[in-house]
RNA sequence: GCAGGGGUGGUCGAGUGGUUAAUGGCACCGGGCUGUAAACCCGGCGGGUUCACACCCUACGGAGGUUCGAAUCCUCCCCCCUGCA
């Protein structure tokens, strides 16, 4: 139950040099407390934090995505945040090359990397590298995007289907991300996607390193949290800067307007919904999205569990006393 | 008080005598995830026993009744909504 299911504090491949030049990782779901954790073991230990949340690298957008302001960080130096352009789409393999380039600085600095977020996929890039690719290219994406919209996500599948029948195979129609990122694949290399999934670069020395620690606080907590984080962010007037960025010119449809709460604030003032109904559907969408956060570092190879919110100083003294004898993951 | 409509599983809402533990949506739970990932998709979902085929129990406001058989028909009772008083 909860994750905490590792009974045999089993220590095995375990270089010394994990324990004495870790890179620290802190995740969990949204709202459960990773950033101030993340401050609080960064002052202990010496730590920069670098950010590993999808949507704190965008610029400009700010009241729904939970960024830590300046004056709250008490001094710990924050990297790959507030940093990308909200019309751009950034990807996992961007981040990872520059957290990468990040870790080295950081610890040339003789400090300590943590990384600090929710996004797995991330981390993922960063540990297990993706295959080699092309940039995305833009106008390819935009053409599928819109026969997407014209014929339905079926209509690509059938497309990916006489392109690449093997690749088409193994993904749902419906599953329209993984279809279009198959076509353009095949498109791009004249080669099929699955050929090439298991041509992983090396990863970077220091994810050998890596001590990933999770939060596992109480669910239903976690979902009043939640429930009242999103009244909050209304409240500070999210419609209000939403309504600002689209006036500003960007896209209804980019990335950064698709997070949690900007999405259905987008939906509202296209008339779309009510308020009421965007309030509500975004309190959803964030805690089916922590549930599922709590799905994938659940497994996620060698993951160390705490209990509880990340403001708890119990929590803090865990993930210290943890630090300072070394890993017990699996 | 009279007339009409209605009370279904956590919720909304189908079903109007028989493969009905009861279509579907939502919630909730679980899972997947190789350059969009705060995206996208898949599965489970009354309870109990079983590895499983299977079996048992409890369910459509309440109590009776009709019937081989009822959420569905009848009677009485309770509650809700609308129209008229």
């Amino acid at each position: 139950m909860g994750g905490r299911d590792f009974p045999r504090a089993i220590l095995r491949h375990v270089s010394a040099d994990t324990i004495q030049r870790p890179v620290i990782a802190i995740v969990g779901p949204t709202a459960s407390g990773k950033s101030t954790l993340g401050i609080g073991v960064a002052l202990e230990i010496n730590g920069e934090i670098i950010n590993c949340d999808s949507v704190q690298v965008y610029q400009e957008i700010q009241v729904a995505t939970a960024k830590v302001p300046l004056e709250e960080r008490k001094g710990v130096p924050h990297h790959l945040i507030d940093f990308v352009p909200p019309s751009i789409n950034y990807t996992a393999v961007e981040w990872a090359r520059e957290a990468a380039k990040r870790i080295d600085e950081i610890e040339s600095r003789r400090r300590v990397p943590l990384l600090v977020g929710g996004t797995g996929f991330y981390l993922r890039a960063l540990r297990n590298p993706f295959f080699i690719s092309p940039q995305t290219d833009e106008s390819l994406r935009q053409r599928l995007n819109t026969m997407r919209e014209k014929h339905g996500a079926e209509y690509l599948h059938r497309v990916l289907r006489r392109l690449d029948a093997r690749a088409a195979a193994q993904l749902y129609p419906r599953d329209w991300p993984r279809v279009q990122r198959a076509i353009e694949v095949y498109v791009q290399t004249g080669r099929s996607i699955v050929d090439q999934k298991g041509d992983r670069p090396e990863a970077h020395e220091s994810s050998r390193r890596l001590r990933i620690l999770a939060l596992n606080p109480p669910r239903a907590e976690l979902y009043e949290r939640i429930n009242q984080r999103t009244e909050a962010h209304f409240d500070a007037g999210l419609v209000g800067e939403v309504q600002a960025l689209l006036s500003r010119g960007v896209p209804p449809n980019s990335n950064a307007l698709g997070a949690h709460g900007y999405r259905r604030v987008v939906e509202f003032l296209q008339g779309k919904r009510d308020l009421p109904s965007a309030v509500e559907q975004t309190k959803l969408d964030v805690r089916h999205y922590a549930k599922r956060q709590l799905t994938w570092f659940r497994h996620e190879a060698g993951v160390e569990w705490f209990d509880g919110f990340g403001e708890e100083k119990s929590v803090l003294a865990c993930v210290l006393a943890a630090l300072a004898v070394g890993p017990r993951a699996k």
